[in-house]
DNA sequence: GGTTTCCATAAATACAGCTTATCAAGTTTA
DNA sequence: TAAACTTGATAAGCTGTATTTATGGAAACC
């Protein structure tokens, strides 16, 4: 078969095609493509000669597609603008000002909030983008170039990765919550509390019955109470004296050394995974990502 | 924005990319383009760090496209194949062993057909198709080379016509037809004939109204008759002595030559109009297209 | 009639892209 | 275990094509 190189003399002057079909000049395009009028003229020549066909009418100081032009346009223009978005889409990962990070709500607003004053302070030049999303969205796809994911990374095998903190998980409730209640002297003592639930729509997150398991307590035996879908909203209702919750250290450590939180019990459930910041494998990250991924993984840990 | 050259090092770097991903081998894309191992090679380096992205793993004794690199390729496919499919419609016009010559089923029965031996004699080398068809498609779109058609050249700015033959009308008749009747005198006594009307349902064609209106005889005075909307069937009625029809001398010259069809009455409607031979003006044609066309205007003219 | 603003063309030039040559790595096989 | 084979990477150098510079021609417009 004949090959599209065969078929042009050169793919490039597909480009001077579009340009000068568009602008119906060879002068406009010369300047938008930063080459001389004499490169234009001569490229679409050679583009003429080799295809056989008059794509261009040479009217009194303008081009003019002839038809079988237009339809050829038409074509071309569809063909590279598809490959132009995809090269983009590419490259957007890896350059421009600013950086997306892409995380949970709960790490945006526990991990994130806490410390952006400090990051204007150290990286001002850096235009931060959170995007928060409790799917675990595709980044290659969405051209984001760093993310914080919890789990193995080894189910990520296109990503690099590097950990931020381990998932340490234990009880807490707000401050007030105690007055008039006995405080629990055991993990038994929690069932008898009004526990807080996270139920997460898309990812599995460990649960009180994962915690209870790890003291020896039949997860049968817990009791029902509030569900909430949002780990944001859970620690609100905390903080708002409603009741037990599970707080991750990385995420309510801050919280519970202020005093606004306070730990209950002392058994800490470790399920020897990471929270780790993530980034496409394949695609390299601009000088503002690295700097955000350096500043990531500089924060002191909880 | 960022144009797509500066977004791609080169344009004809995608069609190695494209050839590379799909053949997950930078040797074998070299073949298949007829170049080096070390240009493939040298062109993948070049893409990948104008891109940023790591479009290939290198394993061994092959290559295979990372996540982003079966993105990026999925989209350079689809775009570079749009422009070559388009790219060789065009060049289909202006090459090719085999030519095809668009014109009326009626042109071809009583035009082409009896020529067709002659043809093959003169021009054996040529693969002649004759696509008929009684709309009048589009030779740009169809990529035809070549068509013949009745009427006005300036009605087709986007075609050259070369006349082929003037369109001359007059009645006809079987061979046997007139035994047993007695033969018109006038061009009136055909109204007392049974009439064979063709109704071209897409072009408009001379009718027998027109005739009768040149010799001055009202249109409503003429006879119902057959209705027929193919002209190859009305002359093959005729032929069957079902009644009169007009012929068009340059497709029923031949047969009223020779005898099987009868020339009525001595007037001859001559519409002004030619039939021609036409071609796309702004594509080349090929050697054998050009030859086709040559042979056509050489035949000698009825 | 001169001016302007396009496109075409010719000659000269620069440099991107290609080739040649060689190396390295990893699997097969002997 | 080492030699052979295949495939990709790399370096150096060459080639040819895309581009520039320079110029001319045509068509409108003042």
């Amino acid at each position: 078969m004949e090959t599209l190189r065969s078929l042009v003399p050169s793919i490039n002057s597909l480009v001077v095609f579009e340009a000068a079909g568009r602008l119906s000049s060879f002068t406009a395009a010369s300047r938008e493509l930063g080459m001389t009028q004499a490169a234009v003229s001569y490229a679409i020549a050679r583009l003429e000669e080799h295809l056989g066909a008059t794509l261009f009418l040479r009217e009194y100081r303008r081009v003019r597609l002839t038809e079988a032009g237009e339809r050829f346009h038409a074509d071309v223009s569809i063909g590279l603008s598809h490959i132009h978005r995809s090269a983009r889409d590419l490259r957007a990962v890896t350059t421009g000002s600013h950086v997306t990070l892409s995380c949970s709500t709960a790490f945006a607003s526990f991990w994130m909030v806490p410390r952006m004053a400090q990051f204007r302070e150290e990286l001002p030049h850096i235009d931060l983008r959170i995007q928060t999303s409790d799917h675990d969205l595709d980044l290659l796809g969405e051209g984001i170039p760093l993310a914080v994911r919890g789990g193995d990374p080894n189910h990520w095998p296109n990503y690099l990765s590097e950990p931020l903190a381990p998932e340490e998980i234990y009880p807490v409730c707000g401050a007030g919550y105690l007055a008039g209640r006995s405080a629990p002297m055991t993990e038994a003592d929690l069932l008898l509390h009004q526990l807080i639930h996270l139920e997460e729509p898309y990812r599995t997150a460990a649960t009180w019955a994962d915690w209870f398991s790890a003291v020896g307590i039949d997860r049968r035996r817990i009791p029902k109470g509030l569900q909430i879908n949002d780990y944001v909203l859970v620690i609100q209702s905390v903080l708002a004296g409603q009741g037990v919750a599970l707080g991750w250290r990385h995420l309510v450590g801050g919280l519970v050394d202020s005093g606004v939180l306070v730990r209950l019990t002392n058994h800490v459930l470790t399920t020897g995974l990471q929270f780790h910041v993530i980034w496409p494998r394949d695609i390299s990250m601009s000088q503002c990502a690295q700097q955000v991924r350096e500043w990531l993984l500089a924060q002191p840990r909880v």
